[in-house]
DNA sequence: CTTCTCACGCACCAGAAAGTACGTACTTGA
DNA sequence: TCAAGTACGTACTTTCTGGTGCGTGAGAAG
């Protein structure tokens, strides 16, 4: 894709596949730690953190910082406020149609 | 995927991929029929334009109504106004997004 | 001395999503 | 009569995302 028809359209395709929009998902409650985004989402391999950490900060959507230290401490944050609003909108509807729909949501305990 | 951990993960899985969230935007803008989302949305092929739509209507996010008469009318719409502030959303921070990396987007004419 | 955790990287493979191409049944306009 | 529009359907192929599994190097813990 080089030339979009609608901002929506531009907008899904830097938020990329279903992983990336998760992991920005849980960014928005502060900043967590590689070991911490594991734990907090359940389901995804290291490979796919990893992966699609590196295209987030690549596209400037997240900022890694390394807390130099023996053993490593790295932890990832949202580079951008602008994105609140679009993650919390998800984050509501998604809350609501569950419940309509009656799936069940169990977010793992934040250690 | 059948358990999820946070709203935004069901959220993404049930709008699913890169097509549904394009033309659920182009609803919001009010009701279109088939031939109308075709114009609209340049790149999508006619297969995806349908099978999305069954998709949708499937998952209750939109409404198919046919105008009997020939040649056939069929129009989509939003049936559920939930998801506008979600689609807004998307929209505008598309929007600015692209206007701070330089991507051009250029809607096509709505005739 | 072995195992565990931290934060990854790489190679390979399967399945799903998307694209290509063509067909349908009817009607209107040139 | 032929092309074109309306709203799809279906078969086949390609692309690409995501999953599996294994390795790294250093320190801490048993």
């Amino acid at each position: 894709m080089r030339r979009y028809s609608c901002p929506v359209e531009f907008a899904v395709d830097t938020l990329g596949g279903k992983w990336a929009v998760v992991i920005l998902a849980q960014l928005k409650e502060g900043s967590s730690r590689y070991g911490e985004l594991r734990r907090l989402i359940p389901g995804i391999t290291e490979k796919m953190l990893t992966q699609r950490l590196r295209e987030l900060e690549a596209a400037g959507l997240v900022e890694r910082t390394v807390e130099s230290g023996l053993p490593l401490a790295v932890s990832y944050s949202l580079a951008d406020d602008s994105l609140r609003p679009v993650l919390q909108a998800l984050y509501d509807w998604g809350g609501a149609r569950a419940a309509q729909v009656g799936a069940e949501i169990e977010p793992p305990a934040r250690r």
